[in-house]
This record gives C-alpha cells, structure tokens and sequence, in this order.
DNA sequence: CTGGGGAAGGGGCCC
DNA sequence: AGGGCCCCTTCCCCA
C-alpha cells in the first residue's frame, strides 16, 4: 500500500502548507487542535483565517461514500455517529461484501475481479471467491479475518480492526482537515503545525519531532552506519539511502 | 548525486 | 479488546 493511501491532501504534490502561517493561527485555535476521533470537524474560515484554512473537504464517510459507492461509508446510516466506523467488521458484512473500492488503475480483467490473497487465484465473482477460501486448510483458515475494503487479512480481529483504521481514517487533524489513522499519528502531525520537538539529540543542539527521525540523525554522529552495501562496503545512515544507492548501480569500489 | 531532515504509514507489543 | 507506544520503513524535498 503506498505511503500516501486515502490520506487526504489538501495542498496539491510539491507544495507544504506555509507552518508558519499556521503556528500563528495556533494560538487562536489551540483549544480546537486536537479532537480524538470525531470528523467533520473543521473550523470556519473566521475561526482559522485563510492561512490555515482549507476547503471543506473532511474525509468523513459522506466524502468516503461520494469516493467509492459501495465502499468505505456508503453502508453507515445516515445518523450515525462520527468516528469509526467499524460496523463493517461484522461477520455478516465480511462475507457477503466485495472488497473495497479497486484502484482504477489497477483493475484487473473483468473475468478475475476477485483474487484470492493467499493464492493470487483469481475469480470472476466474489461467490466464487468465499467459496475458494473455505477450500484452504485450518491453518489458513484460521487467518480469517479479512479486511472489506481491500484484500487484506489477519489472524486477530485487534489487527484488522487496526488495518481498517488506514481505510476509515478516524482522526482529523482541526487545523488542516487532514485525516490520519490512529491518534498519535495525528499528534505528530499537530507537531507540525505548533513546532513542538520534544526529541532533542544528546550530541548537538537540534530538536526532533519524532523519535524515528531523531534515531536516524542520531545515525549522523556516528563514524560507521548501520546499513552497509554488501557489494562496495560502504555504510549509509538509512536504509533509503543504502537503496539509493544500490539501485543507481553500486561500482563495487569506494 | 549524496546526505540529511521532515512527515507519515503500518505492524507488533504492552498495559 | 482497545489504546498508546515503539520501531521500522518509505517518500519527498532541499542543501
């Protein structure tokens, strides 16, 4: 699944939202930063100013279902409530549903429309599908809860649950509508918007926002890097850049 | 081209 | 069971 999937963009590729802007109007919307799950939850325009105001386009279940009829919302009633919606996790919804919405680039012949995941056996209709994944045996049967939306599958409904959190997308970001999946992703992204670095490096002065990327400046200070080209020796400080560097054609000398 | 920072995604573990 | 957190990874952008 590519890195960006389903998480609403308001800014088109290549553009950042101006931070600065935006950590001004912090101040103002502080109290509105952070909501838990509920979505639609964007203030108005008189509330954030134009700087950190987008359109409303809040990824909630009518956007969802606008998307992808059939898909992810579409089935919600109409009252219910915001937040996730996990109704979709109900046995009886997971075996007589297709899958969810099928990225129009990749949509395969119509005569194999259904692919089993675990074989890449494909089928023409999802009946024939469920069918086929009853024929596998107790130990793969027993990796059976499956995701509606895509093809996914896990061994705990805990783990769907979490996966579906990446189609459902719960956690709205108030300040620039942006929709994440759990609410500590959406915590880091608030990060960006206050400027807050709780992680600061021991060896020099400079802060981090995440862990992750604190660990991986972390990897600068240090004279041998942790990912080596098996081919030339040399060591990088990510992985990304060991990659990088194999796929442009290692020399095979430094 | 390379290295590094920033942002974000997912799986897994623990409480 | 669910939430929080950790860790790893990826992608984009910029100097």
């Amino acid at each position: 699944m590519p890195r960006s999937f389903l998480v609403k963009k308001h800014f088109s590729a290549g553009k950042k939202p101006n931070y600065s802007e935006l950590e001004r109007q912090a101040a103002v919307a502080a109290p509105l930063l952070y909501e838990p799950c509920p979505l639609a939850v964007i203030p108005p325009p008189e509330v954030l100013g134009p700087g950190a105001y987008y359109p409303p386009l809040v990824w909630d279940a009518g956007l969802l279902s606008s998307l992808f009829p059939g898909g992810p919302g579409s089935e919600a009633a109409p009252g219910a409530g915001p937040g996730l919606e996990l109704t979709a996790l109900s046995s009886e919804e997971d075996e007589g549903k297709s899958s969810g919405p099928p990225s129009p680039a990749s949509a395969p012949p119509a005569g194999e429309r259904f692919r089993c995941a675990r074989c890449a056996r494909a089928f023409s209709t999802f009946a024939g599908l469920s069918k086929h994944k009853q024929s596998h045996c107790d130990a793969q049967a027993r990796k059976s809860f499956s995701c509606k939306y895509c093809e996914k599958e896990y061994v705990s409904l805990g783990a769907l649950k979490m996966h579906i959190r990446s189609h459902t997308l719960p956690c709205v970001c108030k300040m620039c509508g942006k929709a994440f999946s759990r609410p500590w992703l959406l915590q880091g992204h608030i990060r960006t918007h206050t400027g807050e670095k709780p992680f600061s490096c021991t060896h020099c002065s400079r802060a981090f926002a995440d862990r992750s990327n604190l660990r991986a400046h972390l990897q600068t200070h240090s004279d041998v890097k942790k990912y080596q080209c098996k081919t030339c020796s040399r060591t990088f400080s990510r992985m990304s850049l060991l990659h990088k560097h194999e796929e442009t054609g290692c020399s095979g000398s430094r």
